[in-house]
DNA sequence: GCATGATAAATGAC
DNA sequence: GTCATTTATCATGC
């Protein structure tokens, strides 16, 4: 029974799973309003954390991932980048 | 998996510098990272298991051994017990939660 | 076939 | 020493 959990545990930690859609919206909603700085603090992590329904952990993977892959091809993420800007934009004035 | 070839071989080469004193905008770049065998694995695992902590003479009969820098073994041991802490943290949140206990 | 999340080397702040 | 990172690599999703 323990080994069953365990390795239970193991695969649940290996295993991929892809973030809900809206999780996703709220990590690229706070990523790029701090494009200057998307470094969240450890307070700012869980809270998104919670927002999101994953672990901190995860969140510092999301920010890690998303830090070097938009410094690597910032023309890939153009089109994303103004999408946010608009969104936040456009929530700021109502 | 695959065994690590010939890139990644850290066997006589060391850091390149030898002779260039170009100093001011030396473009001295990161190592790169070069995942290690298993055989390399396997050797610092079982001496984690009998200390999370290394002295420097083990350190040094270990990169030998390894064909690693103790820079290297001392890193590793740095991350491992990260590793460890994390996968502590990770198991009481996951057994927290008890699905079947 | 790449996008994406997690992990493994390597660095640097402290 | 710890620990948040950077970077490349791994493994999976689709």
């Amino acid at each position: 029974a323990v080994m069953i959990l365990r390795s239970r545990f193991l695969d649940a930690r290996r295993k991929r799973r892809n973030f809900s859609k809206q999780a996703t919206e709220v990590l690229n909603e706070y990523f790029y309003s701090h494009l200057s700085n998307p470094y969240p603090s450890e307070e700012a992590k869980e809270e998104l954390a919670k927002q999101c329904g994953i672990t901190v952990s995860q969140v510092s993977n999301w920010f890690g991932n998303k830090r070097i892959r938009y410094k690597k091809n910032i023309g890939k993420f153009q089109e994303e980048a103004n999408l946010y800007a608009m969104k936040t934009a456009m929530g700021a004035t109502q | 998996q695959q065994t690590n070839s010939g890139s990644c071989s850290s066997t006589v080469t060391k850091d390149g510098n030898a002779g260039k004193i170009s100093h001011s905008s030396a473009p001295r770049q990161r190592k790169k990272r070069c995942p290690y065998s298993k055989f390399q694995i396997r050797e610092l695992e079982r001496e984690f298991f009998f200390n999370v902590y290394i002295n420097k003479e083990k350190r040094l009969q270990l990169s030998r051994m390894l064909n690693l820098t103790d820079r290297q073994v001392k890193i590793w041991f740095q991350n491992r017990r990260m590793k460890e802490k994390k996968l502590s943290r990770d198991r009481l949140q996951y057994f927290s939660g008890n699905p079947l206990l």
